[in-house]
RNA sequence: GGAGAGGUUCCCGAGUGGCCAAAGGGGACAGACUGUAAAUCUGUUGGCGAUGCCUUCGGAGGUUCGAAUCCUCCCCUCUCCA
């Protein structure tokens, strides 16, 4: 266990949105270190979205920063709450999930969080471990333990409540159970986004209740997708999801803006600070290039999820499409139809036949752009002479398609 | 159960008889530039072998020479009242 406290301290914090409380984290973390008995940090997720992408894994990172100090991180997946659903936002009720489905997700989870956490110093939990046993007396002197008034404090509530809008009253026993989980999992240390600090303060509240010592709620902010305006998220398409093929990774990351890109390193990198603020530095100075910069970061990230073989492979692949505008080797081939005149094709028609463009209209609109190269030959006509064995077509600079 | 508002192209949103394949914005795509799939600027953004034709404004009918726009019925969403 890392015995130099400040340390310790400075890498918890790094990225941290915020600390409650931070007094009561050094006396914990001094009496680990007194002790030899590791703080227990949890951290809980929904085992409705297994798929994660790098915005979940701001949380995971933090999970590995206290793995590395040497304290036992808990993973926690919310199969029972995941049951009633968490009204932060979302107002969409969630389809129960089979036990199967849970079994299955927990294990697609496993494997992407192991890219970063240890498994063998992970701790796994579901909450139906204890939730499913719990007696409807024991259910409610837990929900004796906090007011309504309390609830109505949470932004969400209190807004809805305002707004006269519903608020189902088992909506206020998911913080309870959250924070009995907390109970269940003697946590020290509970990690959460943002949005999650109300229900990990009624954990503090709820363990107090118990007769524990309360958890330190430790929130990390929400990590900025690709556009570097909104929530990185699923839905709105500006994520990078951490099983994606390393090429495109590597590209979405290259694709973020220069002034996003230390936001990642900040919440992502590994890197210390100290080497952050010399890149930056550096930067300012003119000694680099920024891009140079951004590749370093996504080799870092990629590597993370495919190993370093595989992240720098995609960065030459990289270079040499976009920097150098090489064709890739491995592109889509297309054979024509016996009955084509080679010496006289109808482009749009190919390129639509081929999937490269929607329809012939947006092949046509392409062309008219000078979107369109043969062989490296920009095309601005629509007919067009296959006469070669095998040809390269290129439409823009992301799709490829060899001819023959 | 009663009253009201609304459903338009990928999304938001304008359009209340012909000038509408439908403003504007967002997103996406493309071009220029770039040691970036950065930034910036410009353009494109229903389909069709195409100066025209076909399909689209919640659905089905209807009025009209002509309908996103008017009428009838239906479906869906939201708000207020009970």
């Amino acid at each position: 266990m890392e015995k130099d406290i400040e340390k310790s301290l400075e890498l918890i914090a790094r990225g941290a949105t915020e600390i409650i409380d931070e007094k009561e984290l050094r006396k914990k973390l001094e009496r680990a270190v007194s002790t030899g008995q590791p703080l227990r940090v949890k951290a809980g997720f929904d085992p409705t979205a297994p798929d994660l992408h790098l915005g979940h894994t701001v949380l995971i990172q933090k999970m590995k920063h206290f793995q590395d100090l040497g304290h036992q991180v808990i993973f926690l997946i919310g199969d029972f709450t995941g049951l009633i659903g968490d009204p932060t936002g979302k107002s969409d009720t969630r389809p129960p999930l089979t036990p199967e489905q849970v079994q299955e997700n927990a294990a697609t989870y496993k494997e992407q969080i192991f890219k970063i956490l240890d498994p063998e110093k992970t701790e796994v939990a579901f909450n139906s471990t204890w939730m499913n046993d719990m007696r409807s007396i024991e259910m409610i002197r837990l929900c004796a333990k906090y007011t309504v008034a309390r609830m109505l404090e949470r932004e969400d509530f209190k807004q809805r409540f305002q707004n006269q809008k519903p608020i189902a009253v088992h909506e206020f026993i998911y913080p309870l159970i959250q924070g009995y989980d907390s109970v269940a999992l003697r946590a020290d240390v509970e990690l959460g986004g943002t949005d999650q600090t109300f229900n990990l303060l009624v954990g503090r509240h709820i363990q107090k209740e118990y007769g524990q010592e309360p958890q330190i709620v430790l929130t990390m902010p929400l990590l900025e997708g690709l556009d570097g305006i909104n929530k990185m998220s699923k839905s709105l398409g500006n994520y990078v999801g951490i099983t994606e093929d390393p090429f495109s990774m590597f590209g979405k990351l290259m694709s973020i803006s220069d002034e996003l890109m230390f936001r990642y390193y900040n919440l992502l990198s590994s890197r210390s600070l100290e080497e952050i603020d010399r890149l930056k530095e550096s930067i300012r100075a003119g000694q680099v290039h920024p891009k140079e910069v951004k590749a370093q970061l996504a080799l870092e990230l990629v590597s993370r999820f495919h190993g370093e073989e595989a992240a720098n492979q995609a960065q030459a692949r990289f270079d040499a499409q976009f920097s150098r505008r090489e064709i890739p080797e491995d592109i889509p081939e297309y054979v024509l139809g016996q009955e084509i005149d080679r010496g006289c094709v109808f482009l749009p028609r190919v390129l639509k036949e081929a999937g490269l463009v929607k329809s012939t209209s947006e092949a046509r609109r392409l062309i008219k752009q000078g979107a369109v190269s043969l062989d490296g030959k920009k095309i601005t006509r629509e007919e067009v002479s296959l006469d070669r064995p095998e040809v390269v077509l290129k439409v823009g600079k992301r799709r490829f398609l060899r001819i023959r």
